[in-house]
DNA sequence: AATGAATGAGTTTTCATTCAT
DNA sequence: AATGAATGAAAACTCATTCAT
């Protein structure tokens, strides 16, 4: 029988978890200490223990969480779109749109996981080929369609599209500039749609 | 009248970027400590104080004469080609081929420079935007000489190839698969050009 | 609900206080290191900087408390006096038995505070000048009475005697010869009241 | 048969010290560099520790050489005095101008060698003791004239005076006020003479 | 004689993690 | 369950001093 209830763990899980997020959005993993999160979440550093193994897994957590966030929605919107096209504009849109929204959490992964050695196979890497897998179902339901040129390389588009997006945003994030995501939603759609696009699509 | 000679310190200078250029690169940045370098260049701790500020100008010795030597060849391999599409060609290929070749002193550029908020107006990305600027230029050219659509954004261009490049290379790297350089290059050259050949170009 | 009592933490703050005060004391500010206060107050090095800011943090805590020892005696001793020469000549037998039993804290007030170029304006400054306005108030007080003559400037007097208890206390600690307090307090009593006694106040 | 000659060797050594004198006055003996030195001095550090055993023995030459300096001013100006009222007030003058004109070298004195524990006996320790004998000496001659009072020490009337003016001048400085020398001369001159001078000088 | 490169000990301070309460 | 005091290792950097050249 818990002395706390299920409820209450939860709750202290998340109010955690959300401090750890801002914290490390705020200072970055180094420079945030486990006594900055423990004050955010207004509770004491040994209680952190409890609930993660230690200040990588905390951090592994809010990027967990802040995939599974920006997943359901991907999802959500690239099945709004009704041509192979428009989908893929969606997905576009919606990938530059959480870049803005959440630069900090992004720099995050940058910095300090895509590079881990131990990155490789992790449960990070899992969800964000699960992301990417989104584009690659895309394209080959694509291609399945007529939409999408026959010898196209799934993973291929995936990896131009999904690095153009990130240095596009990247690039504009370092400027300090306004990123107009409309306006180069569309162009990258262009682009994609003319090196991959069936010939009838491009015009 | 120098107590050691030129020679000798230019040797100690460059023993030290050595040490640091690989314990960086396997360890990262934060990881490594100047103990370690010392120890690798066989040199006493203090000794690097005297070559370099500290520890991150040391760093940025180690990206620099990186982005120095890879500058190098990547103007006189762009020379080389003919055509727009050939020295598109030859630009990726000899992107891949660094990156394969020094996986790892991208990654250091990826996670502890291109993330630091210092990064904006530093000397290393000077360098970086040189380095971006052939392509630019490249693409510049191409318009001027009616082998690039005239309605081209070269910055777009940038972005997408790097970004495209950076992520094919890297999903490589995560894998720890072989990168087919050849092949590779020829599928991202075609991409680019079904992007922005002119249309005579394209076929 | 603290996990140690607020005793205990009072236990460890004088502990470390005491620590310090007898190693600085011993070896000056300077010579002093962490390690050994740590060690003296049978702690580790990290918990110092629980309980304070830093090494010099710990000096004024140092001082400060042996002001507000000291401060404590002086006000009472002085008011036992009836007349303006019993008072002052409690004052500086006082100051003398203080300079005696704590000539190394003096000594570390000397080297280390009143030399320091942020003294001016510090916590340290104020108690100082508080200890000064003692005398300060009893020349004043003399004054209106009448046993000291009009024309007195207190701010002289209080240099004056102050300077010359130091001076004396110290060409006495330097020669590391026992101080004869009564005698000397005698002595130093006759010559203020010589110079600011009134005429009748002087035979 | 030396190399260079004993010329060129005291040039030398009077370079070093009046480097150090100057970025000893400046930093203080802990900040100051023997770096700092050589490069003031246009010498190489090593060549420092040919002319001196090292960094604390240089703080004596330089303090030595600062007392040597003002003790030749100190006697000559006292002589001057006709009278024991004159000559008093003439060292009372002196030793002022020479704080306010040193303030630095005296602080350096107070926080580095006055507090040394080897202090006493020290070299420097003979010269402040033949600088205060001046005054010592001046008390005698004024007893044996019949201008000083005969039960007068003068032992006590040196640490009473120095003292005195120590602490003044060090107020002084320390309040960054300008100290009025003639005017604080004469009041001291007068506290000095009430309390020492013979019966029928007083008035 | 003169240099200044080289040393390496020594210092303060920070912080993830543990564990007695 | 929760706390937060306590630990202690680690790390960057400085500088007096030495000594090969």
């Amino acid at each position: 029988m818990p002395v706390i209830s299920r409820q209450r763990m939860r709750d202290r899980h998340e109010a955690i978890l959300a401090a750890a997020r801002q914290v490390f959005a705020q200072k970055g993993f180094a420079a945030a200490s486990i006594t900055d999160i423990a004050r955010a979440a207004e509770v004491s550093d040994g209680l952190i223990y409890k609930y993660f193994q230690n200040k990588r897994d905390l951090l592994y957590h809010v990027l967990r969480e802040f995939y599974e966030r920006v997943m359901a929605n991907l999802e959500s919107v690239v099945a709004r779109g009704a041509s192979f096209r428009e989908r893929l504009h969606n997905l576009i849109s919606q990938h530059l749109t959480v870049f803005v929204a959440d630069v900090d959490l992004c720099r995050l992964f940058f910095s300090e996981v895509r590079v881990a050695s131990d990155y490789s196979g992790s449960a990070i890497q899992q969800l964000n080929r699960r992301y990417a897998s989104v584009l690659v179902k895309l394209v080959e339901e694509g291609v399945a369609k007529g939409e999408v040129r026959e010898d196209v390389d799934a993973r291929l588009v995936r990896d131009v599209l999904f690095g153009a997006i990130e240095h596009v945003a990247w690039s504009h994030v370092t400027r300090r500039r306004q990123l107009d995501i409309p306006k180069l939603a569309d162009e990258l759609t262009a682009i994609v749609m003319a090196g991959v696009g069936a010939r009838g699509q491009q015009a």
